[in-house]
DNA sequence: GCGCTGATGTTGTTTTATAAGATGATGAGG
DNA sequence: CCTCATCATCTTATAAAACAACATCAGCGC
């Protein structure tokens, strides 16, 4: 079972992109990204797998001593609400969203070695899907699609 | 919030047709379907409803006194691996598979209202989603598509 | 009978998620 | 300054979903 991680990458740039997004999102909402809320945020953020609320919860309990399940919940639903991370529901967990400037439908690659999770907009299949809901006279509040299986990272043998 | 039911059919035929389906392909493939797991298939075509495992667990209790909840768990898994049942990660829920007796992809639409679900093939996503995989270069083992909104039969208003 | 295998029984635990009521911070209106 | 409303948070329990481990049993081939 190959363990693998993606591409390197400067992930910093990821990280700064992500909270100045969603600071500047929720300024012109009139939302409150709290202390709390900007620490999960920058948890999920660690890298690009997908990570379970428990474990968020472990990770915050150094920067913030009181936090319980309801602490990271709470936060939890809050970034959900504002579009900032996606819940992976075949998974129970969570993950970053890479555009969350705006409003948009995606699919989720989930890799069963490297747990990382590529966002893809995907326009042709949600055309077809929209198609496909049509037909069938299905009005679609939200769309889960997650495939696992193994990404180009982990399929690639090292190079020799 | 109406409250709905798909249009009436003869559901009978629905269920003797699912058993049936379920027997002949377990005879097929050697795989032993026993009372329990016949019971729980059974209980899972009451209606086209997502039902949940602990719901399945009250309702087997007074046919299986000493049912437990790995009883279900054990018999769900085999109804999983048998592809008589899908199972909605989104819901952490269950419902009856309408095409067991061939190999298949399926989108899954849920009825907020009624809590129906449609199994649809739709081979144009299925192609586009294998096109998108092939651009990322990633290999599927399993996809999860569950869409959720309100169907056909909630969005119509009752006959005038 | 014996031993293998798959299925079930039994007990307990883990993982995931929410409920409900108290407390705290902030800001608008009087 | 005080009051109230609002939103966020804290705290304590509990619910819901799933699984692990080990004992037992039933069927079958030999
Ligand atoms: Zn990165
Ligand atoms: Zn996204
Ligand atoms: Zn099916
Ligand atoms: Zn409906």
């Amino acid at each position: 079972m190959p363990i693998s991680t993606h591409a390197e990458h400067d992930h910093q740039k990821c990280v700064n992109h992500a909270l100045t997004i969603a600071e500047h999102l929720c300024l012109k909402r009139g939302v409150q990204l709290t202390l709390i809320r900007h620490q999960v945020l920058a948890l999920i953020w660690e890298n690009h797998k997908a990570v379970k609320a428990y474990e968020l919860l472990e990770r915050l309990k150094p920067l913030k001593n009181a936090a319980k399940p309801a602490t990271v919940y709470r936060a939890l639903d809050f970034l959900i609400a504002q579009g900032l991370i996606h819940r992976i529901e075949s998974l129970n967990a969570f993950i970053g969203c890479r555009c969350s400037e705006h409003q948009h439908e995606q699919l989720l690659l989930i890799c069963k070695y490297c747990h990382e999770v590529e966002e893809r907009t995907a326009t042709n299949v949600m055309l077809a899907l929209s198609d496909e809901l049509k037909q069938a006279s299905f009005v679609a509040h939200s769309k889960a699609i997650e495939i696992h299986g193994i990404c180009r990272t982990c399929a690639t043998p090292p190079k020799a």
